[in-house]
DNA sequence: CTGAAAGCGCTTACAG
DNA sequence: CTGAAAGCGCTTACAG
């Protein structure tokens, strides 16, 4: 049924390899042959198989983005900025969706990149310890970090302790002391950084941390970026904490589970999210922003560079997030 | 650098077929030389290379998820839906972004299921006119729609005109008469059903229908799903109509920007959104629910069954999707 | 349980 | 501008 390029070539009157050269966008066909060709594959139907180009050619025409869970605003923004600068450069993106935990995590991860089903990769909030980033280093394959960085790879990163640090230092400058956070699964690299930043901001003001102060929901679904994670955690902190009068939360998805909590039991405080996801601008969300579409487009520039030039200098892009005021700071932050 | 099956076999002392009968999984194989083979292989980082097996094999293991664009809580939800059963198969998911338009747009998806970079396709929210569907029914590749259907494919959707005339009625059927619809692009084809839902639900109720009570905002981005084209869709309506008294929007994103302008304006009337996207439950947003991870998953194992048997019957799952009730439209609608 | 060999559908020097 | 031929790295009957 589906016809290949020898059927093409036969029905044409001509050689397999020409056949090919047409569709290779090669300019070594004459318009004729070219014309005779096209017509007897579109009458058919037929183009190149990906599979048997991709092995005889060693080119595949594709980058893919390893992304450790679907469904995720941070990702979606992320891809969004790689897809864009992708389009215009002819390149086909793939989606891989790491699912595994643990060891398994990184069996995938290595096996995805063992596969050479695409030419380059782009791993967007891929953490693993040095050993493993080590391990992978032995690979011939090009591959920039989005959201994490290691000595020796490309990458494109945001400081998330000086993020943490903004929000909370200033908080600090308001005048407050009892400052919450609404964390997500402790094991995570930007929840431990933005951590670190939450901690520093009271260091450098000469006030004592308080670790109870840090609370998360339910980690098992998404790590805790959830808005049901951040509910949870400002009711828990809540109870905890009645006089707590300020908080800085892991992400704005977890903020509108904040924010719903504080409703449903009718208290109110400042809060400053993380991300400023495309919502957090329309419910009013002070946040941390973090230019998730750049990163994309950055990365993938980046990405395309290396696989045009292996000894090219490594880049280590990081970003200074910045700080956004808006009605869930109002009155107090603003002026 | 990057071995092949050569390699391993001679440095096993085997022959390249046993190296293939070890990775994929064949138990021809003796324990003593699987050993042997995969401790080499691990030794030297070596794995199967994607594009020969598929061409080997004409088996990719591959399924592809064709969607319009990227970065959209609608199908976000459904290719979470998606993966979450194809994880537990065994099937690797790529997903395929078009992002031509007009005719371009069908150029693209055609070129796509040529390829055969995939064993099977969901095409998710992929509207093409007749004559282009019949084309695609020529290729012998499996299909499954996903917010569409059309003869002879099997498919997964929702009813739309159902939604948007739930949604219309509810309002009706409280006693509102001057309700608005924040619309989206025209030619989308949920947008013509949803439209014709709202009509419908005034024409049963013998009241005159105003077409200048369907607005929508920009549309050049994301069609006009998008906290921006409900905000100023909003905006428009209430400066035109003043007297507006309740409002069907025809997605949730749309709805934030929509109850960001009735705040600007401070205005306050009832609203009810379409899809139910996680943060709808959060911000207290009444909608009309679409049951989107199920959907992906449903249509996922209907394309598996395609893929098994083409002589099955087509199926045609049709979704009633539900009016959920909250704060938006408190005090009104709830009892 | 194992190997020799043909074949999957392309690309690409090489020669003309 | 065009063709013959080798090669890409696997899989899979077939035979033993």
């Amino acid at each position: 049924m589906a016809s290949t390029i020898y059927d093409i070539a036969k029905k044409a009157g001509v050689s397999i390899a020409t056949v090919s050269r047409v569709f290779s966008q090669s300019n070594n066909v004459s318009e004729k042959t070219r014309d005779k060709v096209l017509k007897i594959a579109e009458s058919v139907g037929y183009h190149p198989q990906a599979y048997a180009q991709g092995l005889a050619s060693k080119k595949s025409n594709t980058i893919m983005a390893v992304v450790p869970v679907m469904s995720n605003y941070f990702f979606m923004e992320i891809l969004g900025g790689i897809q864009d600068k992708l389009t215009k450069l002819g390149y086909e993106l793939t989606i891989y969706n790491v699912t595994g935990t643990g060891d398994n995590f990184f069996q995938q991860v290595e096996h995805v990149i063992r596969r050479r089903a695409a030419e380059g990769y782009l791993f967007i909030s891929i953490h693993l310890n040095p050993d493993q980033w080590d391990r992978l280093h032995k690979y011939p394959v090009p591959i920039t970090l989005i959201d994490e960085f290691y000595e020796g790879f490309d990458s494109v990163s945001v400081d998330n302790v000086q993020g943490a640090y903004k929000a909370t230092k200033a908080f600090i400058d308001s005048g407050y002391q009892k400052i919450g956070m609404i964390s997500a699964l402790a094991s995570s690299k930007p929840i431990q950084d933005r951590i670190k930043g939450y901690e520093l901001a009271f260091e450098d003001s000469d006030i004592d941390f308080d670790p109870s102060l840090v609370v998360s929901g339910n980690t098992d679904y998404r790590d805790g970026f959830t808005e049901k994670g951040g509910y949870e955690a400002m009711k828990h902190m809540i109870q905890e904490h009645p006089s707590l009068d300020a908080c800085f939360c892991a992400s704005d998805i977890q903020a509108v589970g904040a924010l719903k909590a504080m409703d449903d039991l009718e208290v109110s405080i400042p809060l400053i999210g993380y991300d400023d996801i495309e919502i957090s601008e329309y419910i009013g969300l002070s946040t941390i922003r973090q230019p998730m579409r750049d990163m994309g487009a950055i990365a993938t520039q980046t990405l395309l560079e290396r696989m045009n030039d292996d000894k090219k200098a490594i880049s280590q892009t990081l970003y200074s997030p910045q700080l956004i005021l808006r009605k869930s700071t109002n009155g107090i932050l603003n002026k």
